[in-house]
DNA sequence: TTGCAAATGCGAATGATTTGCAGCAAATTG
DNA sequence: CAATTTGCTGCAAATCATTCGCATTTGCAA
């Protein structure tokens, strides 16, 4: 898996100050799977140290983002999601009805993706593409509503 | 255009109140084009009456939105942007860098609402999707930025 | 060691959205 | 019609994620 210490290694090739607590926000992001939000990564770090600010996690999401590390996603919940740079090979469909989310592969994107490049010279990072709608399920239920008019 | 009552006979024809405030508001998003935020709603409203809170703007946003007369898409900015769903016949790739947003035809996404459909029976509600990235311009500037590294 | 820039903690501020609740208006009932 | 139920509105207060101001601490360089 990652290497438990990448972004750490990351930051210090770039020059950039490794702070006790950039060190465990930097390792909770890596242990942590798939997407979390700001308020779980702090929940993890408190229970390593409890002298980690909330606002320090924010900071520290906002400069792994802006050095590309990680991601984040709106996942319609009211919190950000953010995840590993390396984990976005997906995307998710999720319902507006039950809340639940569907993760699809890249490459349902990339005809997207080449078109805007080609024909807007868009270079989307469509790292963590959130699609609403219905799942399966629901679609089926909102039907029966609807259609006896 | 649009009716400009449009909205307002959709009411009736459900059979919900179309109170003064309703007729108002209903308006103003009918009036107003493309996206628009709650505040900027608001503002328009009370131009005509100043005695329409804004809750009850979210309130009728919601219950336009419900009822799918009405799209929402956010736009990155921290406030949601509203759209009739007849004007959603297109969709944004917005610049992270210069905050830009260049819109893009409906059809790009047809292959991915397809295989979203066939592959997973997901309904996708593609009205108005928002991918973030670099635009033309913007993406020229990164990569002088970090290519001499 | 001295100094300065960068990082942190703390609590307060922000900004969009929601909610509780009392008052009102419209629709329904008898 | 009067009475009653149902639903809408305004208001102000509450939420919730995120950001800011600012005093203090830390890291690294001279």
């Amino acid at each position: 898996m990652y290497n438990q210490e990448a972004l750490v290694n990351r930051l210090h090739a770039r020059g950039i100050r490794v702070t006790p607590q950039r060190a465990m926000i930097l390792r909770a992001v890596e242990a942590m799977p798939g997407h979390v939000t700001a308020e779980e990564l702090y929940a993890a770090v408190q229970a390593e140290s409890p002298y980690v600010n909330l606002a320090t996690v924010y900071r520290t999401l906002d400069l792994l983002k802006s050095l590309d590390l990680i991601t984040d996603a709106d996942m319609g919940t009211g919190a950000t999601h953010y995840a590993l740079r390396s984990h976005a090979d997906h995307h998710h469909a999720i319902c507006r009805a039950c809340r639940h989310s569907v993760e699809f592969p890249d490459h349902l994107l990339s005809g997207l993706i080449h078109d805007l490049h080609t024909g807007y010279g868009f270079e989307a990072e469509a790292n963590h593409i959130v699609v609403f709608g219905l799942c399966a399920a629901c679609a089926k239920i909102e039907e029966l509503h609807s259609s006896p008019a």
